[in-house]
DNA sequence: CCCCGGTGGGTACTTTGTACGCACTGGAGC
DNA sequence: GCTCCAGTGCGTACAAAGTACCCACCGGGG
């Protein structure tokens, strides 16, 4: 994507973008003229029969948006880009969502029947929440921007899907004998972690995203010879546990790490209340 | 508050805000004879209250952010809102930060400077990641908005606050002769748990916000009766759970117990590998 | 007196979400 | 043929946000 000092419109020279952000068109006019350009294959015939090129509905807007977000990040979503890459106008869209905080929930719930929730029962509680972990690690790598929406997004709304996700999560229990209040406390440290490793996953994403966009920045703060999180005396203990087991940053490996950290000690509590687990052995396989 | 369609300065009225924006004097003239008389009637005399304001600087327009994001959270800071409750100009904050991220990572370092580090040595290495773990989590009680803002900051600057946390919690495995990759593994399955959490508190917090400004959503989805995840055949297992551990919903006591978890698979591992889980704190070395 | 550096601040231009109302289009009723 | 209507697209016009630019003022030196 090369940006020209030139209206991708009119093609009228405009100033180097000094002046605030850069900018695309010399005037909004002709940021309308662009849209209204891509929009000539589609001679807006009757709602009914469309040839092909779809009318605007609700899912062609919620999956354009999904797919700005997962290529750019939420920061880049907004109604207007939508709008042109739909071909419409921004307003057009107002007519299918009400807001754009609506928008953002249908993204949600849309982007998260994108990963599929198992249809069979778990072979034991171990591989159940094992399987949920890592169908929550697939959703937040394939739509890193849903995590800081659902903090919010999901408790103004009810979200069927996280509802849902939560619902199979839980059936990892379903065999065991096992009050319901410990299975939610089970379930609250589980999916605490998940969501916590989650956070520092879609962080890394969004810095290397900032890095791309400003690299000097980004250079400056990952070079680990100016870094002073490595100076020799200020962080010792951070220093040294760092060089050992973040060189290289494999997020991965440090997630089946901890989950396997976190499933063995559910399993140790569950032994200690007698409960029969009958995941058999399968203990501690955190090497990988 | 109710704004006077007159100029604070010379009294002259002004044109009720004719463009937008509340206007409180009607030349920038006037704006600045109100600065200057404000300087000059609190010249050094008390400066520990917000009255005897000496100067613009960044400690004041940092601890103002810090006000503002506490009470109201930070979609409600803006750097128009700074200024006024500083009661100077806009543009003049930015004779001191760079920007507004600038800002916003400026406050970061302050707020984790307001809840201090242990200065002691741990008993033993629980002892250490508990008192870690009610750092953190006192931390995002008193600034909620740290979490979404460091893990995006965090990482294109670097923060000695937060490596000093980490430093911190570290020390709670000096005594242990422990790999230091091993050490990570255990922090980082820790530190996961912990932010996980929190997380879920900012988004109960931020939840709570938004019913108080709009409280016909907020009681639409907090209505349990109302609530399809409370309906009868929709999602058993999740619904069990909820009225069980969820009801009431504290999340203080949810925190101590996963963390208690957690703390539990670290000991029952470092048990496994022979290792005394009892020692601890050696030598009183403090992080500088 | 003028000049000059430091600091405060107003104006203006950007981007964003979105309220409002007009334009068009295709069918129903005259 | 016409008008009327309902639905949909979309242009205009705000309000609020960050911030670039430049001017106003003050104190000190020619």
């Amino acid at each position: 994507m090369s940006v020209q000092p030139a209206c991708a419109s009119c093609g009228k020279s405009l100033e180097p973008a000094d002046r605030g952000r850069p900018r695309l068109y010399c005037s909004r006019a002709c940021q309308a003229k662009a849209y209204r350009a891509r929009r000539v294959e589609a001679p807006a015939g009757t709602p009914e029969d469309n040839d092909g090129a779809p009318h605007l509905t609700v899912e062609r807007i919620v999956r354009a948006g999904i797919v700005i977000a997962d290529a750019e990040g939420l920061d880049a979503l907004s109604m207007r880009r939508v709008a042109m890459d739909l071909g419409t106008g921004t307003m057009s869209l107002y007519r299918h969502v009400a807001s754009k905080d609506d928008l953002v929930a249908l993204m949600v719930e849309a982007a998260m029947a994108d990963v599929p929730l198992p249809d069979s029962a778990p072979r034991d509680w171990r591989h159940g929440l094992e399987r949920a972990a890592y169908r929550d690690w697939d959703l937040y790598h394939r739509h890193p921007w849903i995590l800081p929406r659902v903090m919010v997004t999901t408790r103004a709304y009810f979200s069927p899907a996280l509802a849902a996700d939560s619902e199979s999560a839980f059936s990892a229990f379903d065999g065991l004998d096992l009050e319901p209040a410990e299975a939610f406390r089970y379930m609250f440290m589980f999916a605490s972690y998940v969501q916590g490793v989650a956070l520092t996953y879609v962080s890394d994403m969004e810095a290397e995203r900032q890095a791309r966009i400003a690299p000097a920045q980004g250079a400056k703060a990952s070079n680990e010879a100016q870094n002073p999180l490595f100076a020799p005396g200020a962080y010792p203990r951070l220093a040294r546990a760092m060089r050992a087991g973040a060189t290289p940053w494999d997020l991965d490996a440090l997630f089946a790490s901890g989950l396997a950290g976190i499933l063995d000690g559910i399993a140790a509590d569950l032994a200690r209340r007698g409960i029969d687990s009958r995941s058999g052995g399968h203990r501690n396989e955190k090497s990988r």
